[in-house]
DNA sequence: AAATCTAGCGCG
DNA sequence: AAAGCGCGCTAGATTT
């Protein structure tokens, strides 16, 4: 059973079995959507789960199953996913409504139409069941995206400020700096005789540096370390809490986290933070995020995360993501037994591949991201002498983006073709009276997006499990809450996703349910696993802990 | 004064 | 000789 979900100037056009079509205000859609949902549980067919859905969610209703009409197309048909009135949503500042942006000239019709398009080509496709769960899943991950963005982090916002206050001092007043901050930029200033220097201008610092006999050529961290000077030490501590202040300070604080209202009587500031999710924002499917730099959420700052009393947070994430899946989708037999504990890394040590850790983590990325020199580039021969099918698969990625090849991902999920000025440097390379400097760029490029298309293959790869792993962990939540009240501010809706980055997702619980929850998401990367390799022996172990602040989960 | 670019750093 | 992928965000620098 199926709805097509179309909002039109002032109305709601629903259509499909089983209630045929159905045309009635935008107001009576919530209710309508309740009712079909609890007698039928339809697959809804969405034109933008992330223009629709939020409005149901606010009303209180959710839904069990969707398919996405836009996420789908841009899978489906890549080069036209932008087009006109399937244009993603431009940004926007205040809270979408149902009828924004929402291209009114798109009919029920059109919608239809669409939809048995999309089905004729999974259909014809290669490999229908792949796609078809790459569909569900990014849909049924939309669904998720707008409800985490509804329910929000929890946060705490006297802990936030108080890690601030820690590390900076107290709230300054505006333009000023915090005491701390003022005092290194002092001493800075002191050690490289600059009484002027604003230590937050990088050319000016600089310059600062070089006049102080400092052989630097940039202000960046890493080339700052391996300096021996008495204005390093507070430089780097400078700018450590700089970047502190300007990107999740007191500002940032005050902008995105919300109060939760009527809930600050425990002498707590409780608030929610509210990003908003990009369900396949990034090119190789995994999310973005708008607003309040949420994928960035600095180790320092997760103290302020903080679970409502009585709740816990059950924190998992998937150990290796990336180099497992690598295995799984090269059918790499030596890869996957490496992969059989919960150390991969250890694993290559044990088989005799490289002689440390350390080696293998670095011989591993390197193989994902394509690095040739240094360290990784002299382990590489052993990588790919001991799993030559799982290092075959990325090097032919690599060799097919070279030529400008599209390469997809396990699902089958397209990389985007090279931008047309890299093909004209390629085109112009191959004539015969070409510049050096021509040939070598175009090399150059040519190098750059096989680098992007090796990693494009492992990295969508991993998003695709991420995406099964919350959609099915998703549906487990919902049986778990199924029909019980709970005490605290989300008690109507018990278990819930607060958070979801790349390969970790966040649970917000109550206490009493939280081993079951622990439970629930190990089974959601086993049937993630299933999902995508079948009965291909690799393990997607995951560490879960259960606690009170996200800091503790690490 | 507003718009756009860049360097740098946070996360995976 | 070059030299590891993908993002978002900020302040300062530069352009309009």
């Amino acid at each position: 059973m199926e709805v097509v979900v179309t909002p039109r100037g002032e109305q709601v056009v629903l259509d499909g079995e089983p209630c045929g079509r159905e045309t009635l205000p935008f107001e009576a859609l919530p209710g309508r959507v309740r009712d079909l949902e609890t007698e039928h549980a339809p697959r809804w067919v969405l034109s933008d789960t992330a223009r629709v859905y939020p409005q149901l969610v606010t009303a209180g209703v959710r839904i069990a199953r969707s398919h996405d009409l836009r996420l789908a197309r841009a899978v489906l048909d890549p080069g036209h996913a932008s087009d006109g009135a399937w244009d993603a949503p431009a940004h926007e500042t205040r809270e979408p409504t149902l009828l924004d942006g929402l291209a009114p000239e798109l009919t029920a019709d059109d919608l239809l139409a669409e939809h048995r398009r999309q089905r004729a080509a999974v259909a014809d496709s290669p490999a229908p069941g792949r796609l078809r769960l790459l569909l569900a899943a990014e849909s049924a991950g939309a669904l998720a995206a707008t409800e985490m963005s509804h329910d929000g982090l929890p946060w705490d916002r006297a802990v936030h400020d108080q890690v601030l206050t820690d590390l900076l001092g107290p709230r300054p007043h505006p333009g000023t700096r915090p005491r701390v901050l003022e005092a290194l930029a002092a001493q800075v200033r002191d050690r490289v005789s600059a009484p002027s220097l604003n230590p937050d201008s990088a050319p000016e610092l600089l310059r600062a540096l070089q006049s102080a006999g400092l052989e630097v050529d940039s202000t960046r961290k890493h080339e700052l370390q391996r300096l021996d000077h008495p204005v390093i030490a507070p430089l780097l501590e400078y700018k450590r809490l700089a970047r502190l202040l300007a990107a999740n300070g007191w500002t940032w604080l005050d902008e995105w986290v919300r109060p939760l209202p009527g809930t600050a009587a425990d002498g707590r500031a409780p608030g929610r933070f509210h990003p908003e999710y990009v369900v396949s924002g990034v090119v190789t499917g995994r999310w973005a995020t708008s607003g309040g730099g949420a994928l960035q959420l600095p180790k320092q700052i997760r103290r302020a995360v903080v679970a409502d009393a009585g709740w816990r947070f059950v924190v998992a994430d998937a150990a290796q993501l990336e180099p497992r899946v690598l295995a799984a989708m090269a059918g790499d037999e030596a890869m996957a037994s490496a992969a059989r504990g919960s150390d991969l890394y250890q694993g290559l040590v044990d088989q005799g591949v490289v002689d440390t850790r350390a080696h293998a983590k670095v011989a591993m990325l390197g193989a994902l991201y394509g690095s040739t020199s240094g360290e990784a580039g002299r382990l590489m021969p052993r990588l790919m002498r001991a799993y030559p099918r799982a290092t075959g698969v990325v090097e032919e990625a690599a060799r097919d983006g070279e030529r400008g090849t599209p390469v997809r991902t396990w699902l089958g999920r397209p990389s985007p073709a090279p931008p047309p000025a890299w093909h004209e440097a390629q085109r112009r390379a191959g004539q015969e009276d070409a510049e050096a400097g021509e040939v070598r760029r175009a090399r150059q490029a040519a190098r750059d997006w096989g680098r992007f298309t090796r990693n494009f293959v492992v990295q969508g790869t991993a998003a695709e499990w991420a995406s099964c792993w919350l959609a099915d962990l998703r549906g487990r939540l919902r049986s778990l809450g199924a029909g019980r009240t709970w005490s605290g501010p989300d008690g109507r809706i018990g278990p819930h996703l607060v958070f979801f980055l790349h390969d970790e997702v966040v649970v917000h619980t109550p206490a009493d349910v939280a081993d079951e929850v622990a439970e629930a998401v190990r089974a959601a990367a086993g049937t993630a696993g299933q999902l995508l390799f079948g009965t291909f022996p690799v393990e997607f172990p995951v560490e879960v802990s259960v606690v009170e602040t996200y800091a503790d989960a690490d």
